[in-house]
RNA sequence: GGAGAGAUGGCCGAGUAGGUCGAAGGCGGUCGCCUGCUAAGCGAUUACACGGGCCUAAACCUGUGUCGCGGGUUCGAAUCCCGCUCUCUCCGCCA
C-alpha cells in the first residue's frame, strides 16, 4: 500500500512510476475522493465538537439541578445528523481505501524498463552448463523410471499436478528441505515453521488480497486461505507489531508447503514437478531498516545463490523488469536453475524487496530508543524452491544408465551416493 | 463439544449506581539535576491514527476517533445491552 500522504501530494510521480510497469492508471477518482473525504470528515468533527462540548454542558446543569430538555432534544437531532455524516464518511473511505489497496508498489529507479519476461536483465550466471555424451530425460521420466515420483497416482488421489514421492525421491525431499534449513541457520536466519492456513487479514497484508482472490485456495466453511508461500505467515509474524530497533535486521528461514490454484496456467508446464498445486519451499524473510533495504536484497538474494551452488546447479541471476515484476515489489532478482532437457532456465527462488509496501498494509513498525516509530521495510526470497531443485537435481546428474549421482553436499542427509531404480 | 473467567497505554495494573477518563499508580524509556565512578535519589516528560490552522516540511496549537472487534441504548459509554473474535481454567473427545 502507497501512503495517503504521498498519493495526495504526488499524483503525477506515481502515475509516471505506474506507467512504467506497463499500467495506465489515473488517480483523478483517488484524489476527488480524497478531497470528499476530507470535506466530509471536518463538517462531521464540527458536529461532534458541537455534541461534545453541549453534552458536557446538559451534565453541569442537571448538576446544578436545572432542566435541560431542550438542549437534550436538539441533541438527540444533532446526534441523528452525524450518524447520517459517519455513514457518508464510511463510504467515501471504503472507496478510497479499495483503491489503495488495488495499486501496485512503485518500481525503483534502478528497475530495468520492460514489459515483460524478455526484457528482464541477467545480472550474472553461475556454473558451466553441463554437455551429456547422451541425451538428457527430462526430470518427469527419470522420476518415473527410478520409481521415485509418482504422478500418475497424484492425479487419481487427488487430480491434476499433484504428485507422490516415494523412497528416495520421498528422501530426497526430506533432505532439500533439511539441508536449505541448516545452510541458512548457519548464516544467521533463525529458524520458523508457520502455519499453512491463514486468516484474510495476513493475505491482505503481504498483498495476495484483495486483489488475487483467484490464485489461492481457500477453505471454504473455516474462511481460512493455504498459504502460497510461506512468506504470507512468516511476515505476518509481526503484523500490528513495533518492533525493537536495535533487533533489526529480523531474518527468519521457514520451510513450508506451498498451495496455488494455478488458474490462468492451464496448458502450462502440464508435466513434471514444475507447476504443481502443492510444493514444498524454503523461505528467507527479512524485516530491516528502510535505508538498509536494498543492501539487505543483495544479501538476500547471495543467501538463495549459495543453496544453488552448494548443490553444484548452474544458475543465473536475473533483475525482473517493471513489467514483470510482482505486484508489492519494488525490486525483484529471480534466480533460474538451468534444465538440461529443456535446455532452459527456469525461475527456482524470486527475491524482492518490498520497501515499506506491505509493512504499512501490515502495520509493522520498529522503534529506536526514543523518537517516532517508523515502518520497517520487508524482503523475502525463496531459498529455494524444492520441487524445482528435486527436478534440476535429477535432470543435472542424470547419468547414461538413467541413475542420478546424489550432489557432495546432499550425502549426509541422504545416506547415499546415487538414486538407482530399486 | 459442555461449564466458567477474562481482554484497558511499551509492560504491569486501577477504574462499572454512565458525565472534564486518553484514562490513577507502578515499571520501563527519554531529558535535566545530583554524584569521583557505579548504585541510589530528585524534577520533568513519555500512545497512535486522521483532519484543521498551513503555501512545501518540521515544530507547535487545535479538533475528531481509538480502553479486543462490530452493533445498540443515551444529550453523553472504558463503564449498560446484543453479536463476534481471542486468551485462560475445568470436563469430554482426539494426532
Amino acid at each position: 500500500m502507497l501512503d495517503l500522504k504521498f498519493l495526495r501530494q504526488n499524483a503525477a510521480q506515481v502515475q509516471a512510476a505506474l506507467a512504467r510497469r506497463g499500467l495506465d492508471i489515473t488517480l483523478d477518482e483517488f484524489l476527488q475522493l480524497d478531497e470528499k473525504r476530507r470535506r466530509l470528515l471536518f463538517e462531521a468533527e464540527q458536529m461532534k465538537n458541537r455534541l461534545n462540548t453541549v453534552s458536557l454542558e446538559i451534565g453541569r446543569l442537571k448538576k446544578a439541578g436545572r432542566d435541560a430538555g431542550d438542549l437534550q432534544s436538539r441533541m438527540r437531532e444533532l446526534s441523528q445528523e452525524i450518524k447520517e455524516m459517519d455513514e457518508q464518511v464510511r463510504a467515501v473511505v471504503d472507496a478510497q481505501t479499495g483503491i489503495q489497496l488495488s495499486l501496485p508498489n512503485l518500481p525503483d529507479e534502478s528497475v530495468p524498463l520492460g514489459t515483460g519476461a524478455e526484457d528482464n536483465l541477467t545480472v550474472r550466471a553461475w556454473g558451466a552448463i553441463p554437455s551429456f555424451p547422451f541425451p538428457p530425460k527430462p526430470h518427469w521420466e527419470l522420476g518415473e523410471d527410478l520409481g521415485i515420483i509418482d504422478f500418475e497416482r497424484g492425479a487419481k488421489v487427488s487430480g491434476a499436478r499433484f504428485s507422490f514421492a516415494r523412497g528416495l525421491g520421498a528422501r530426497l525431499e526430506r533432505a532439500l528441505i533439511n539441508f536449505m534449513l541448516d545452510l541458512h541457520v548457519s548464516r544467521g536466519y533463525t529458524e520458523v515453521f508457520p502455519p499453512f492456513l491463514v486468516n484474510r487479514e495476513s493475505m491482505t497484508g503481504t498483498g495476495q488480497l484483495p486483489k488475487f482472490a483467484g490464485e489461492m485456495f481457500r477453505v471454504e466453511d473455516a474462511g481460512y486461505y493455504l498459504i502460497p508461500t510461506a512468506e504470507v505467515p512468516v511476515t505476518n509474524l509481526y503484523r500490528g507489531e513495533v518492533l525493537d530497533g536495535a533487533r533489526l535486521p529480523v531474518k527468519l528461514a521457514a520451510y513450508s508447503a506451498c498451495f496455488r490454484a494455478e488458474a490462468g496456467a492451464a496448458g502450462k508446464d502440464t508435466r513434471g514437478l514444475i507447476r504443481q498445486h502443492q510444493f514444498n519451499k524454503v523461505e528467507l524473510v527479512k524485516f530491516c531498516r528502510p535505508e538498509d533495504s536494498f543492501e539487505e536484497l543483495e544479501t538476500l538474494t547471495a543467501d538463495a545463490c549459495r543453496v544453488l551452488e552448494s548443490l553444484g546447479l548452474p544458475y543465473r541471476v536475473v533483475v525482473l523488469c517493471t513489467g514483470d515484476m510482482g505486484f508489492a515489489s519494488a525490486k525483484t532478482y529471480d534466480l533460474e536453475v538451468w534444465l538440461p532437457a529443456a535446455g532452459t532456465y527456469r525461475e527456482i527462488s524470486s527475491c524482492s524487496n518490498f520497501g515499506d509496501f506491505q509493512a504499512r498494509r501490515a502495520n509493522i513498525r520498529y522503534r529506536d530508543g526514543r523518537g517516532k516509530s517508523a515502518y520497517v521495510h520487508t524482503l523475502n526470497g525463496s531459498g529455494v524452491a524444492v520441487g524445482r531443485t528435486v527436478a534440476a537435481i535429477l535432470e543435472n546428474y542424470q547419468q547414461a544408465d538413467g541413475s542420478v549421482v546424489v550432489p557432495e553436499a546432499l550425502r549426509p542427509f541422504m545416506r547415499v551416493d546415487r538414486i538407482e531404480k530399486s
